[in-house]
DNA sequence: CGCGCGATTGATTCGGCTCAATAACTGTGG
DNA sequence: CCACAGTTATTGAGCCGAATCAATCGCGCG
């Protein structure tokens, strides 16, 4: 399943722009380029497991991730998604906690890993660098602050309508407005927290009220500053 | 009501062992203290306010503090809390974003605002301070994850067991084993994320289930092991 | 062509919220 | 030191959003 291919370099890694290596030198790209390892990922596959250590951080060159913790029902809970540029494991491996989150790719994904070493390195030498980790962790520590209240607040037709706003500001859509990630119904449940039946019946009343399309796992957002309100959002 | 003190000097600061300053060097410190300015909040004050900028972060040298956002049908929700050696602010300040949430006194406290030009100089020549930033960054969104997946799969009995632990952890127990810290009932529900109603009619289950005495706003744990069970940790 | 998973729909139940009334408590000023 | 006003806490009743349970449907695939 998992199969090493052939390293794609950082400097023409369309990702790169987007990520936070962005300002890198050229050394320090090569540099990175040394130490990384790259492989392949079917779609479902897992990449980590809650609770183990890890040893690296791994960087999204092409694919889409979500990641998430088990409750102890069993139940999963997605946290977040990663795509193209983004990394994953920071968190663990900055905290020297044991991981948080699972990882499992949502489609074929490629990821290089890379060390602790190389990242400490970077963090030590490269103060931009350096700042462009704190600001991400901080932006991060904002985002989950707002799920919070929204979780403890706001009732799940509102969390849905928002849910699907930022699923499509995420991952953008095609040419027909399609959102571009293909979750099952179970898996968006798992993010607006409420259960698969839940999210059908809505998504259905949203269609009905001319907010969405849906073609299966397609959704298409008709009405953005009707879902808007729909999510009672003002910030 | 808020009025500038007699600043703590850092290097007697109680405070400063258990906080992120704890390694800087004698130099570092007296920096630190000249650029710092220290005031005092009465109990009930508000800090700063969701949705402001902030030019520093505040360190408390004493007393208690509770995070928070209002939610759009202007209800609190408690993020964190902040004793003795914490810092706040910092995460707006690294992100360079607006304050998340507002923050507000929970006793007298007593706080020293340091500068963010003050805060940056630490991140950048100490590596060692930077790097208690990324762990304290992280550690905290480990944490909120966590409070994610449980708002969103745990009932009100299991979060509300759950809170009183933490709150145990978080303030400590005096000599008679009551929860240093004094919250109404409401922002107890503002933590939970629930009703006022729902956390009385709770505290008196878990009292006649003799897991907890409660005395106006002193809270004692009788029995944490059924607590325990009770807030279904397993982790 | 049938198996099995994911999606859908309906019926029912229930946790937890809202509303309302009362009680206890806190601080304040006379 | 007490009475009053304004919170905060408590308790009860009723309702509603959303979960659960059950059955069926639809399809993708071997």
């Amino acid at each position: 399943m998992k199969k090493r291919v052939e390293p794609t370099h950082c400097d023409t890694c369309g990702a790169r722009e987007k990520s936070v290596f962005c300002s890198l030198s050229p050394d320090e790209i090569s540099d990175v380029d040394a130490s990384k390892s790259c492989n392949f990922y079917a779609k479902g596959q897992v990449i980590f497991h809650e609770g183990n250590r890890i040893n690296g951080i791994y960087c999204v060159s092409k694919g889409k991730i979500k990641l998430f913790q088990i409750g102890n029902e069993g139940k999963e809970q997605i946290i977040r998604f990663a795509k193209e540029g983004d990394i994953i494991g920071y968190r663990a491996l900055l905290s020297e906690e044991p991981l948080s989150a699972s990882a499992a790719t949502l489609e074929e994904t490629s990821l290089c890993f890379i060390p602790k070493s190389q990242l400490l390195k970077l963090i030590a030498n490269n103060p931009n660098f350096n700042f462009k980790m704190l600001k991400l962790l901080s932006h991060e520590l904002g985002e989950a602050a707002k799920v919070i209240t929204e979780l403890a607040q706001k009732p799940v037709r509102e969390r849905l309508a928002e849910t699907l706003l930022i699923l499509r500001q995420t991952f953008e859509t095609d040419e027909n407005q399609v959102i571009q990630v293909k979750l099952s119904r179970e898996e968006i449940a798992n993010i607006v927290g409420t259960a698969t039946e839940s999210v059908i019946r809505l998504l259905s009343d949203f269609k009905k009220e001319k907010l969405i399309e849906v073609e299966g796992r397609s959704i298409k957002i008709v009405n953005i500053p009707a879902l808007t309100r729909v999510a009672n959002i003002f910030e």
